[in-house]
DNA sequence: TCTGGGGTCCTAGGACCC
DNA sequence: TCTGGGGTCCTAGGACCC
């Protein structure tokens, strides 16, 4: 692999979370600081300080009160308008930096460098971490190696070791071998914590151990997938470069504050979260054909009646219309809630997606003038929300559930809780147009 | 009292057909 | 009572990622 000139570079922003919550509040450097997902429930990022106590990611936040009772932690919850607006900036730098572009999740990018050595590709990795970090505060983490999987192993390098400057290069073999003796087996991209005890039982406990078999040992004792990571740790180019593709699936859904034991109230939600959906989809500029949804009640609670259930349908016409996606949702509802259940967690899922523009109506259900009055509605709707901030205007089976409280969502027990939030210094929701006022009128 | 949310891909097994 | 075999398609569930 000596001599090569194609590398792929992941950019990772450090502890994104975190990191922007301190652009704002510069008093949280150097100390523990966690965010916490929705209803103010799990750790979902941590400071580098806090991962040091020993906070776990995924860990009940009740729990690491528990376990830390003396530790001065500062909890904040999590506030996802500001890391979306944050990442956003950050990814818009990488792609001016770097064309052949992929944005792999909210705080992680791929990109391709060609036509350069290990050294070009280092001098390219610093620079576009200073561009970040004097751009817009994110500290980032760059990994940079002939493979994806190559290039991850690197970007953990990067984070831990300081001597890097942020960014680590695998660009020889005899860096390759060595990297991989050092990354502990569970730290792999591509190996879980399923995979994890039976590769410990077969004395493999790093990824150079793993890589040493044979792809045919590997092929035969797990599957298809684990070979792509044995591959890609060897070398060898397999995992495909997704672009920016439209989602084939999309869901939106939600852990309650409190369980709900009624229809309306769970109706309510609902709907939210089939609205939610056809906005995601009208994003893309999408339709989808098959609606789902499922309810589950609190499975940690062993002294409840348990159920949960998945219900589909399918639709006449593939729509991204909010009005039909709302009412195929609550007709699954009535089927799905069972009396005597309280319910904990609902999500709504669209799928068997396609393209807006080469929809294929029903030649029934098809009637071109309703779809244009509810796809101007939506569209009018979307328009809105954009420029005075989500939610100003929804359906009448919905309800508001902004944040801050400004809307009815103060008024229903079921909103969303996050007692913790930090104000949103990028995308204010505190001075909004005047036209939400009548808004919620409507 | 308090336990997240949103995706992708693969596989095994059932349904169905000839 | 006996009750094939092979192919395809679909779905649920598992595993992984952040």
């Amino acid at each position: 692999m000596d001599g090569i000139t194609t590398f792929y570079a992941v950019i990772d922003c450090d502890n994104c979370f975190v990191s922007c919550e301190r652009v704002f509040r510069p008093e949280l450097e150097r100390r523990a600081v966690v965010v916490l997902s929705n209803n103010d429930g799990c750790v979902v990022a941590r400071s580098r300080e806090a991962k040091a106590l020993g906070i776990r990611m995924g860990m009940p936040y009740y729990q690491m009160r528990q376990d830390f009772p003396e530790a001065d932690v500062v909890a904040l919850s999590s506030n996802y308008e500001l890391y979306a607006d944050m990442t956003g900036r950050v990814m818009s730098l990488v792609r001016k930096a770097a064309p052949d572009f992929m944005r792999y999740s909210i705080d992680e990018a791929f990109c391709i460098l060609r036509g350069v050595d290990g050294d070009e590709a280092k001098k390219w990795g610093e620079e576009i971490h200073s561009t970040i970090l004097k751009g817009t505060g994110m500290p980032v983490s760059i990994g940079i190696a002939p493979t994806k999987t190559l290039a991850k192993a690197a970007c953990r390098f990067a984070k831990k070791y300081p001597g890097y400057r942020s960014c680590c290069v695998i660009d020889t073999d005899e860096k390759r071998l060595k990297a991989l003796d050092l990354v502990p087996i569970d730290d792999v991209w591509g190996i879980g914590r399923r995979l994890l005890p039976r590769l410990r039982s077969l004395g493999i406990d790093t990824a150079g151990k793993f890589a040493a078999h044979t792809p045919q040992w590997v092929r035969s004792s797990f599957n298809i997938v684990t070979e792509r990571t044995w591959k890609e740790l060897n070398g060898t180019d397999c995992i495909p470069n997704e672009r920016v593709a439209p989602k084939k699936s999309i869901c939106t859904s939600r852990t309650f504050p409190h369980l709900i034991d009624d229809y309306t109230s769970l109706r309510t939600q609902v709907a939210n979260y089939a609205a939610k959906c056809a906005e995601k989809l009208r994003k893309q500029n999408s339709v989808a054909a098959t609606v789902s949804i499922f309810i589950e009640t609190n499975h940690f609670r062993e002294d409840l009646p348990q159920h949960s259930v998945m219900l589909r349908t399918t639709l006449p016409t593939p729509s991204a219309a909010t009005i039909t996606i709302v009412e195929a949702a609550a007709r699954l509802l009535r089927d799905a809630m069972r009396q005597g259940y309280s319910y904990r967690r609902a999500g709504v899922i669209v799928t068997d997606i396609s393209d807006y523009d080469g929809m294929q109506p029903d030649l029934f259900d098809y009637n071109p003038e309703k779809y244009t009055k509810l796809r101007r509605l939506d569209d009018a709707m979307d328009r809105i929300n954009r420029l005075c901030g989500s939610e100003t205007i929804v359906i009448g089976t919905r309800q508001y559930t902004r944040p801050d409280g400004k809307g009815k969502a103060a008024r229903f027990s079921t909103a969303i809780r996050r007692d913790l939030i930090s104000p949103c210094p990028t995308t204010r929701w505190t001075d909004i147009l005047p036209l939400n006022k009548n808004a919620e009128d409507i």
